[in-house]
DNA sequence: ATAATAAAAGATATTTTTGTCTTTTATTAT
DNA sequence: ATAATAAAAGACAAAAATATCTTTTATTAT
């Protein structure tokens, strides 16, 4: 398995593909996003629908139009991608699967869980949506292959 | 998303479940095991075949048959069972997506779920499948609900 | 030997996730 | 106004994961 849904994955990085672009005032078709990060062109289409529903990501329609992202997207932690995608299950559900994970009834591995959950959280809330524009600009980063 | 598939996690519930009985001798049938994991049975079925063909479980056949853990099985790593049943990508695929997980092209959280990741293995390394089993057997600990 | 038991194996079904196609709506430039 | 552009929306399709059903094989007890 993965940590994220491929649908979540896509959403990542569809969303630092734009918020470097972004950075530059410029917006981007689906077509560029797609091609940037490798995906899907007509499924991303999809995700970034749903992201912009739920004003996380900002869209304009027409010749010129495109997606984008504002300066308070920008500073979003990623969390907020993850759970508008694969909704809280990765930080509350039990890594077991038990219908509820609770320190009454724990699972095994309540635990351990409890402190990698907790760990990959704190990543994602420390991460600005924005955090990686300039490394991303430079070619350090890669969203594809 | 969850860390497992719902298949490892029936996986990892039903070898819990069969140190915790085999520590004393005893062999479950499946119709046991899906009881004491609150799994669908016969899915149950299939998984446990696989690892026993992979020398994970063993099992016989006929009355008084079923499956069970030979003590040298107890002591494995419960990362055997993840990595029969989920592969490697856990521990080796990117945690974006990229085609492969390399120093070289890395992702923007690169580091971080390198970081990740290698706890998770490192739980999963040091936790025998046996280890649980006083606290099974006393009930503090729960493999259902 | 026979019947009963229980896993093994193979086929099939359902659900969820991922991906595509088509039509509609909004915006812009001419 | 008209044509071109690009996202929004809805329907549909394919693939993968999860779950079930049926038949076969091995083992044990009678
Ligand atoms: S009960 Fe399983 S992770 Fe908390
Ligand atoms: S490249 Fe993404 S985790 Fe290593």
């Amino acid at each position: 398995m993965a940590i994220f849904s491929k649908t979540c994955e896509y959403a990542i990085r569809a969303v630092f593909y734009l918020a470097q672009k972004s950075a530059s005032g410029v917006k981007s078709g689906i077509k560029d996003i797609a091609a940037g990060i490798d995906s899907p062109e007509l499924y991303l289409g999809k995700i970034l629908q749903d992201l912009s529903r739920k004003g996380l990501v900002a869209s304009s329609k027409g010749p010129n139009g495109g997606f984008f992202l504002s300066s308070e997207m920008l500073s979003l932690p990623l969390i907020e991608i993850v759970r508008a995608v694969d909704g809280d299950s990765l930080f509350t559900g039990c890594g077991l699967g038990l219908k509820q994970c609770s320190e009454i009834n724990p699972c095994p591995l309540h635990n351990e869980f409890k402190d990698i959950r907790q760990k990959i959280a704190l990543m994602l809330n420390r991460t600005t949506i924005g955090s990686f524009n300039r490394e991303l600009i430079e070619g350090l980063l890669s969203l594809k292959k």
